[in-house]
DNA sequence: TTTGACTATTGATCTAGGTCAAACCGATTC
DNA sequence: GAATCGGTTTGACCTAGATCAATAGTCAAA
């Protein structure tokens, strides 16, 4: 089986349109290209990836794209659109784990155990590859560089999550929406979108259950850094930060790449203080 | 190369005693049999492990098996003993992330970025098997196995991290101590200790961190447990449950094998309620 | 353009858990 | 056996954030 063979899809039957389905372009033609794969990949392997192609599969806003307990199949590169994960608690309480743009997967949960462990929602109409992970590892025992990276992925998957348990752990509400925030700016940023100027795709609730807080706390918070004139919100979802340097430096931090970072690099004495005195201490 | 010698070491330079190290016995003898690796690899292939040997490396209590931002080598294997990992913020706050025990893995953070992103400490004396990354990916590039494994292991950690997150961001302090003593019970069993009866190795402090609260707080709760007696503390860290069922339907759950469990079976009206309630009532 | 369903803001109040401080305890060490 | 030390318990108090409730903005459907 060529390199191909194992992961395209050509036949007629798959150009179907069932559960929105289609077949994308490849990889090579991708717009997330660069963001999925590619950073980890060796250069001289590179010509295998490129020549990818997945099925793909629409989801409107608030549909399902997995649910907690489904069968394990596949996993997802997002292509367009927004995603939330949340793992839900049999009392009824849930709790938002991650929020999904263009160019990032989905669906590491269920390898483990052969069972999806969270649900996967579409927070506006969106677009994922169908990445199958049986051929996925079939491929990967040829290419040993795409087990290398899906390895890394899975790992660098670990770390965000790390990273968000001890802003969970550690913070307070205030370094808790200004981290948010940073990071949305800085995941934004890597896709050629603005980082100051974006949209919310979420509600006040599923950042306040994200964050571990309630959804007035977040109001309120976001209402004090707009005061601050830190950042300016029209119609409750379109944000813009101000400033952002004062905001990294009162809470945030110089966000890498992935994920949230914890690393808060602010003089301990400001921590604590309300968002007023910090707009006019800089 | 063939199987051993991809993982093995014979060598008599390798049976230096330098920082500790010594080459174990086979994993195919070892006592941690069966929770390290067994559960996810065809039985079929199960020879080749059989007779996989490790450098060995002791590490004694309060000692860092590996810190934050050192090049990644490695993954370990606990064989006997206990650690603790961590995650440092810049400004000094830490954060505890997790608690491993015998035949439980550690160093998945730092496959992403080449560089281990916490500190692993041994909480008492304890003894790892070093296991070096990349002569493992050699050796699952030839045992297709191996690497789905390994990718389970991966996303397992995933998910148990997820859980835990559910548990920073939704539950009580009271749940948040019956399941940390719940799960630490589970896996104990698993290993064939008491399931009811084990001596805590980390401090309040730490307990607190990797559960969110401040020390004081996991004192109380404790406290609290012990006047409701369900739980019976002895010199502070040795631990007896005292009605597993009765913690279980209070707060906990059935603690699944991996990782605190969120999903709390509990009719809602007794989650809030203080301790002493809900022993009462059953 | 009105209706209705969400969603968000804002104020008033309450409380779980944090903070601070003192005492205690067991294990070393001098 | 006194002194020291790290960890723990306990009490008194305080506060960040939750809760409850009222109002208002937003958007889509009728």
């Amino acid at each position: 089986m060529s390199y191909d063979e194992c992961l395209s899809r050509r036949t007629e039957a798959d150009d179907s349109t069932a559960f929105g389905m289609s077949v994308a372009d490849g990889c090579g033609a991708c717009s997330s290209r660069g963001l999925c794969w590619s950073a980890g990949i060796a250069s001289d392997e590179k010509r295998w990836y490129d020549n990818l192609k997945f099925t793909r599969r629409r989801v409107k806003r608030g549909e399902v794209l997995y649910h907690m307990g489904d069968g394990f199949e596949s996993i997802f590169a997002v292509r367009s659109g927004f995603f939330k994960t949340r793992v839900l608690l049999q009392d009824g309480r849930d709790h938002v784990t991650s929020f999904r743009m263009n160019g990032e997967l989905l669906g590491f949960d269920g390898i483990g155990s052969q069972t999806y462990s969270c649900d996967a929602i579409a927070l506006e109409d969106s677009e994922v590859c169908i990445i199958p992970y049986q051929r996925l590892m079939q491929l990967a025992a040829k290419v040993q560089s795409l087990g290398l990276e899906l390895n890394r992925m899975l790992s660098r998957e670990i770390v965000r999550e790390q990273h968000l348990m001890a802003l969970l752990g550690t913070m307070q509400a205030n370094e808790r929406v200004v981290t948010f925030l940073l990071n949305l700016s800085t995941r934004l940023k890597e896709r050629h979108y603005s980082a100051t100027r974006f949209v919310l795709r979420m509600t006040r609730e599923e950042i306040g259950s994200y964050l571990g807080l309630k959804l007035e706390t977040v109001s309120r918070v976001l209402g004090r850094l707009q005061a601050a004139k830190l950042i300016q919100i029209e119609h409750s979802k379109q944000v813009t930060l101000l400033d952002i340097d004062k905001l990294n430096n009162a809470f945030g931090r110089e966000a890498d790449a992935r994920g949230l970072t914890p690393n808060v690099n602010v003089a301990t004495s400001f921590r604590r203080q309300p968002i007023g005195q910090i707009a006019a201490h800089a």
